[in-house]
DNA sequence: ATAGCCATGTAACCAGTTACATGATTGA
DNA sequence: TCAATCATGTAACTGGTTACATGGCTAT
């Protein structure tokens, strides 16, 4: 039950309105948690239920009204007792491991291809996070230390998908020299 | 929708009751996919309604009676046009690293003890899948060559926990070393 | 006795995705 | 005219978790 949590933690580093939040999660903050606006407006309607956020309502001329939410007093508490949890790192479903585990069903170009894409995902990820990294070390000595804590999980983004694409070249120059044990089709 | 195609994947690997497969996703690959005894069960039959498996019972004296699972022509058909598929990398969603990026509401020690707990969790992670390799190693020519796609994931899991080990000691470093921004309380 | 393994299931619930819906403004 | 951005929502569905349920055998 995270999202509620990652939705508090947003709106504690700066009021919105479901929109904000919405472009928030598709870009920092993104690399670890993410969810649709759908999610986002019905999370932020029992944040609201709870008393953990509220908000006022801001006419804008030109644009569609919006409502721009802020965390309440019992939102921090929340926030504050829910850093001292603690939760168990999280399981990985990745439906390409299926794939190459059981490559012995397909040929190795089908593999190579999609392993392929994915290392284009990965390096275009992998890009943008180090266009975030220079933006923060090119920031003032101020920002940088007010952005210490989410730099560290910039960090984090920018390991895994190293990590990734290290592992996607060793996997598909094995795969490229060496043939698959054939199943009868 | 691929728990259904990493029970198939199983059951082409080698028939088995639903129990067995429960203990398979606990080991090697429950490192890319898993599944409670809860949600086998019930992706089984709904395998076995769509004809993808068939089953028989086998009747046991000391220990409880078991349907073993086989997967079906109509299965290895299914299981064969989803290889041909592609998923993207599934989304992160987790929650330590929205606990480090709003650490500033908490105080150093907690997320130092937060971060030694889950680089405890993946050390141990870490060890189970040097076994695993180890046993691969000393395992016959033969073996290796017939495991050697599996072995490709397990290596994943390898690079990825040791990859998550260097975050965390880069991070505790960092953490000792620096004062948090304290948020007013 | 008590815990752990073997073996199978149902039911309720929660989180997340997909589909559907509306409507104004701006730029190509 | 078509797509994109701003802005908010409902409804149906799917995948996964938690809780509940049963029951024998074996080893401590």
């Amino acid at each position: 039950m995270s999202l509620k949590h990652a939705i508090l933690v947003l709106l504690e580093q700066e009021p919105g309105s479901g929109y904000d939040l919405v472009q928030r999660f598709n870009q920092g903050i993104g690399q670890f948690w993410n969810a649709s606006h759908q999610q986002v407006y019905q999370q932020l309607k029992k944040l609201h239920d709870n008393k953990l956020v509220d908000f006022q309502t801001q006419r804008q001329s030109d644009k569609p009204d919006k409502k721009i939410y802020r965390i309440s007093a019992n939102g921090k508490t929340e926030l504050r007792d829910w850093m001292s949890e603690s939760n168990n790192p999280p399981v990985v479903r990745d439906a390409l491991l299926i794939r190459i585990f059981a490559g012995h069903l397909t040929d190795k170009q089908t593999l190579l291809d999609e392993l392929a894409r994915h290392r284009q995902l990965h390096q275009n990820m992998l890009e943008a996070r180090q266009a975030e990294e220079a933006r923060y070390l090119n920031s003032s000595k101020n920002q940088q230390m007010k952005m210490r804590l989410p730099y560290l999980t910039l960090r984090r983004g920018i390991r895994y998908e190293r990590e990734w694409i290290a592992w996607l070249d060793e996997t598909m120059m094995f795969i490229e020299s060496h043939s698959l044990p054939q199943s009868p089709a």
